[in-house]
DNA sequence: TTGAAAGCGCTAACAG
DNA sequence: CTGTTAGCGCTTTCAA
């Protein structure tokens, strides 16, 4: 760095005290306004830009904080990131954005990051927590998207079950009645719940659940694929498919159409999410849309509120979900439904 | 925070000097075993844990670089994301990611971060940068994939111009002649070269490049739409597209279908990036392949070598690109050419 | 309205 | 091998 110039070095320039400068640039109103220009002047001239480190340091204080995602590679955390940041960068926080890799001892890791004061608190959007943390005290946490059933946290969230259930709602309303289901990983709590809804969907309108009809993926594009393969594999017919993200919807319409079934001609297909996927998918993706970014600027609101010390340790913000006709899902043909071992 | 416990209780709890706990933690081998381990134990009963800012200021670095990027909405960042954090976080360095959205203001706040000393360092991969500062002493930078012609700077590249022939002359082997391109933001230096490579392909194969078969992209899906849109408003026949990007080549192929044409029986359709759009796309996409991963390990070990001085100002790497070939192309029809005028 | 001075928690000479 | 000590740059009482 070109620059080593401090507040000392301005002060001897304005020929005042570190503390009118300090003033200067924190308090002006404190500052005689003659004084005041000496030492804005002299703080122009010489470049000085006050060592953030430093003042972070005596006030015991980061203004950053961490948002830990499940999976950087899911585009879907993109635009939650971008809420999170407007609203942080807004009130002066600064935003790391970490990676799990749904991995605890990489949560663990970044734990500890705001245990040594990098940042000054975290925003979980992971499905699991380290278990031997649980208990321990905690750093400032929020959760997002995401329900740690070990701990109470300020969280947002959204109705992952009622959502499952308006996706599956919808097939039904379009007479599917042999409705499979591809899962998200399997027993983390957001999964299940859309399992749950699928399920609830179904037995409201009558049709026992065939668990057969649920395959368990990981919210990968390649999840989905196989997907496909496993349930062709079980022999079970079926005329639609929800799968609970958009990456193994689109993988398993690309797999459909391998094996030679038209989406939605033959097969409908519902998402979740409404990632740029659902739009770039051909055909455009039926899907449960979430509100990324407004989840992102609950999400650091109450950040900020929990580290002002200003929040109940278990508010609950729940976002809304919207369904959005795409061109994946069609009526069902009134006879034929797809059969697995015909093909 | 639950605990404030520092260096100080554990030295008095250990009957030894602050200087003592320090050595403990941080050179081990200076201290003498019996001495190192009531240490030790002191600094788990206490559940000590070493303020990192303290430390930080104390050694003057902050041990964390930012990563700001063009527009984070693209996931292609995300893979040079993980390289450049693998790396950072084994050589002890935290990624704060930001998202420049195209914006030279953006870039601008972000360079006074690291003036104000929140980050020891800035990884570019912006297409521009504020002008105003090309010439002030800047704080410790690197480029990736860009290229800043305002200043000399350590920087990673792709031979754009190399990869944009590869990519057309791959269409011209396939027996394509009419072959259009839809570029990125010229005139940014990496849209100018992909184009200029486009026109270097056909001259070198005999055919005079007709600058009304390219279109102006901005990287974005919907601009690959728009594009194909364009290209049939100008009337002119084509029998391929050269895409400068994934994203806009699957909003290209969806266009072309939703007009009629196939993807790639009547049209064949290359991208470029191999993002994670090349596989979900339908069909799969012929692409050129970035080493996104590799560039964010390279480019983070020149912002070392940089931050410890060890680097050439102009040090350049330029690292390889493949073509991955899928289905989205494929031989022209002896006759028939895409005609805009016949639809 | 301003200045003097005490640290925030840690590291790194330097001296023993 | 260990202790003493002087700060890193800034904010914030407390006095003047």
């Amino acid at each position: 760095m070109a620059d080593s110039v401090n507040i000392r070095d301005v002060a001897a320039m304005a020929g005042v005290s570190v503390a009118t400068v300090s003033r200067t640039l924190k308090n002006p109103d404190l500052v005689r306004p003659e004084t005041r220009e000496t030492v804005l002047r002299c703080v122009a001239e010489l470049g000085f830009v006050p060592n953030a480190q430093a003042r972070h340091f005596r006030r015991q204080a980061t203004d950053t904080v961490i948002l830990l995602v499940r999976d950087i590679s899911n585009p879907f955390y993109l635009d939650v990131f971008k809420g999170v940041e407007d609203v942080a960068s807004s009130a002066g926080y600064k935003v790391l954005m970490g990676d799990a890799r749904s991995d605890p001892a990489r949560v663990h890791h970044y734990i500890d990051m705001v245990r040594e004061r990098h940042a000054d608190g975290l925003i979980l959007m992971t499905g699991s927590m380290p278990v031997e943390l649980a208990d321990a005290g905690l750093p400032p946490m929020v959760v997002a998207l995401e329900y740690l059933p070990t701990r109470k946290l300020p969280t947002v969230l959204i109705d992952n079950e009622g959502a499952g259930a308006k996706a599956t709602q919808h097939l039904l309303d379009l007479g599917h009645t042999a409705i499979a289901h591809i899962s998200g990983p399997v027993p983390e709590v957001m999964s299940v719940a859309r399992v749950a809804g699928w399920r609830k969907a179904l037995a409201e309108a009558g049709i026992p659940p065939d668990e057969r009809l649920t395959v368990r993926g990981d919210f990968s594009l390649a999840s989905g694929e196989a997907a496909v393969d496993e349930l062709f594999a079980r022999g079970l017919p079926f005329s639609a498919i929800f799968a609970a993200n958009d990456e193994m919807a689109v993988g398993a319409i690309n797999r459909l159409r391998a094996r030679g079934a038209s989406v939605p001609g033959d097969i409908s297909v519902v998402g979740f999410d409404d990632t740029i996927f659902a739009v770039a998918c051909n055909p455009p993706l039926t899907t449960v849309r979430q509100p990324q970014r407004e989840i992102g600027v609950e999400v650091m609101r109450l950040m900020i509120e929990r580290l002002e010390g200003r929040l109940a340790p278990d508010a609950t913000v729940v976002m809304p979900t919207e369904l959005i006709l795409r061109s994946s899902t069609t009526v069902a043909k009134p006879d034929a439904r797809m059969a697995a071992g015909q093909r």
